[in-house]
DNA sequence: TTGCAAATTGAATCTAGAC
DNA sequence: AGTCTAGATTCAATTTGCA
């Protein structure tokens, strides 16, 4: 069973919260949000989509003199939504925003100026992407994401291995190519229109949550829309609160999420970094036997060698230190990982130090 | 031979201003230019040294003009090249300005601010970035670029079907793939090093004048560096105004354009893009809902099965790992191509995943 | 000269944990 | 808080070096 802080027990867990995300936000916890993923209103056109953080009503914009308050208003939307939304992440917590040229560059700017440091801007290259009809601009074939950490120190969750290997080995660039949402997982209402302008697909949430969240981790979406994220956060084993401000939506959603299944624990288990896994000092090798002092150790090019010491660090020639310093010195390299760089003599064939390492692991484990 | 408006017979063609751009602008007719483009700070705010996992440095762009105290000192100084950008702009001119998420949120915002009107934001996908070296962010795989009109207004240039013959008669999309600028193209000092820390590929400015100029037309770059828009505005046959302050990129940037020949056939060769590739992870399949987390892969000789995780690897008794690994270990092979050895089971019938891939392959390649 | 292997390099906000 | 150390981490393309 999984321990829950108490900030984190008196969340509304799994659930959708109606009304204005920010009065929504104000009213949660502080610090107990883990993710944000945000599909903010896009629209500069504003047909009363848009209140000011005083709730008042945005004007819709028809001439060049309200293009100015225009922009004016949607920063002052964009700056109170995204202030909210940094008081309820933990220190470590990260933000994903999505939008297009249209409001991208006012998100990013507000995120830069309110203290959040950007990771990457991630790029949605959609592979079936409506042609530009009249030939007047290029067919506009992709979205923009913004990934942001709290701030500057945040250690944000990033699950390196597990994005390498949904790109079959490769690590995960910033242009993703993914299919817009059609077919049967685009949700219709019940004169058979689509139920959501702007639906985004599961395939990309599960890209973001994967590689930036852990299972049991709690995701927030202030704009929910049909669910999307919570029908991925929920097959993913996480959680997640949406806010939604449309009755017709929340409806939808609910019923979409209620329908998902979680994946087993076996299918959640990603693939995993060295890094996760427990540090082993070098003197064990040595402690346990496994290497004995005064053996010696030949680097992995074979063009040094050196002396084990009792207490776990190597002797060679005038350089004394870790397995790590003396690999540095001798190859006059800033740093060198010394796991990958000695080998030691069994039967006349040269083992790397690794094996012992990973041999040692393995007994740790399970 | 060519007519010239009264304004336009005033400017020096075709050379290289010095000093501080906003004063050179400001020495300017106003409504003279036809095509601003503009490859202004990137403003990166680097902190120490990289070094690749091989241990070699990172060659940084830690030049003093890429330094701002602040965004303020920023967003001050990318306000001030705007305006007088934006005077020397004919009523239907247009600017395209590149940058990365350091700086192209404020200055997409600026634009927006100053009555610009953006056309399309461009994504330039590199085919050969540079690797995240430690595993910590996704590989920064594209730049940005903003296409806008001086004002809404304005009738800009875009000449569509040359740019969808560019691109074997489909329409041009708002990401392009192009390498980055290296080889023969890239231009090296006396030392041998790299001439400027940023040039920019010729193809991606071939594309740009191309898609928004006509011949004889005037294109102004501000921040000329080492003379991409000025070598490529000579070969179409436009004419270039360039603004840069450090004299030893103005002299690498005269002699490499006087050295260009119009519409050298030869030049015009290498600019031409690659198309991208259809590589095709099988994480794609987990993330596209094509296979679920959790479900179960046979082998094509119904011997083995194996699970398919979340992040697109698979688990099959102790061994983990991609759909080629699992295969290979299977089968006690050196490799195996996972695609034609894996089957998954719909309607209780065997169907080869690589019938998957096909299915995405053909979405693609529209 | 040819062919293959090894080395080089690119707009990069690039660590985590113990002490 | 700052300091120090262990040790984890790369893709594509071109150029150089050697047989």
């Amino acid at each position: 069973m999984k321990t829950k802080t108490k900030s984190a027990a008196a969340l509304p867990l799994n659930t959708i919260l109606a009304g204005d995300c920010i009065e929504a936000m104000n009213a949660l916890p502080e610090a107990s949000i883990d993710l944000i993923f945000a599909d903010p209103p896009y629209n500069l056109q504003l047909k009363g989509e848009l209140h000011r953080p005083d709730n008042s009503r945005v004007d819709a914009v028809d001439d060049a003199w309200d293009q100015f308050a225009s922009f004016k208003a949607y920063d002052d939307f964009t700056r109170a939504w995204l202030k909210a939304a940094r008081r309820l992440l933990k220190p470590n917590g990260a933000i994903w925003v999505i939008g297009s040229y249209h409001n991208i560059f006012r998100v990013g700017a507000a995120l830069q100026d309110q203290g959040f440091w950007i990771l990457n801007d991630v790029v949605w290259r959609k592979s079936n992407p409506m042609p530009n009809f009249r030939g007047k601009r290029f067919t506009n074939a992709h979205e923009t994401m913004i990934w942001a950490g709290k701030d500057e120190t945040s250690k944000y969750t990033f699950n390196y291995e597990a994005l390498k290997a949904l790109n079959e080995g490769i690590q995960m660039r910033s242009d993703w190519v993914l299919p817009i949402c059609t077919g049967h997982e685009r949700l219709k209402d019940e004169a058979g229109d689509k139920a959501h302008p702007t639906q985004k697909p599961e395939s990309l949430l599960h890209r973001i949550l994967v590689g930036s969240t852990n299972p049991g981790d709690v995701i927030l979406d202030p704009f929910f829309g049909t669910g999307t994220t919570g029908a991925v956060a929920k097959m993913l084993g996480r959680d997640f609160i949406g806010i939604e401000r449309e009755a017709a939506y929340r409806t939808v959603a609910e019923k979409r999420i209620a329908a998902v299944r979680k994946f087993d624990r076996e299918a959640l288990a990603v693939s995993t970094s060295k890094r996760a896994e427990p540090r082993v000092p070098f003197g064990q090798l040595v402690e346990r036997g496994m290497l004995r002092p005064g053996e010696e150790l030949y680097s992995m090019n074979k063009r040094y060698k050196a002396k084990v010491r009792a207490d776990g660090t190597l002797i060679g020639g005038e350089v004394k230190g870790s397995i790590h310093q003396v690999g540095a010195a001798f190859e006059k390299a800033p740093s060198c990982n010394g796991w990958t760089y000695w080998c030691f003599k069994r039967d006349g064939k040269h083992v790397p130090i690794d094996l012992l390492r990973q041999q040692i692991r393995s007994e740790m484990g399970n």
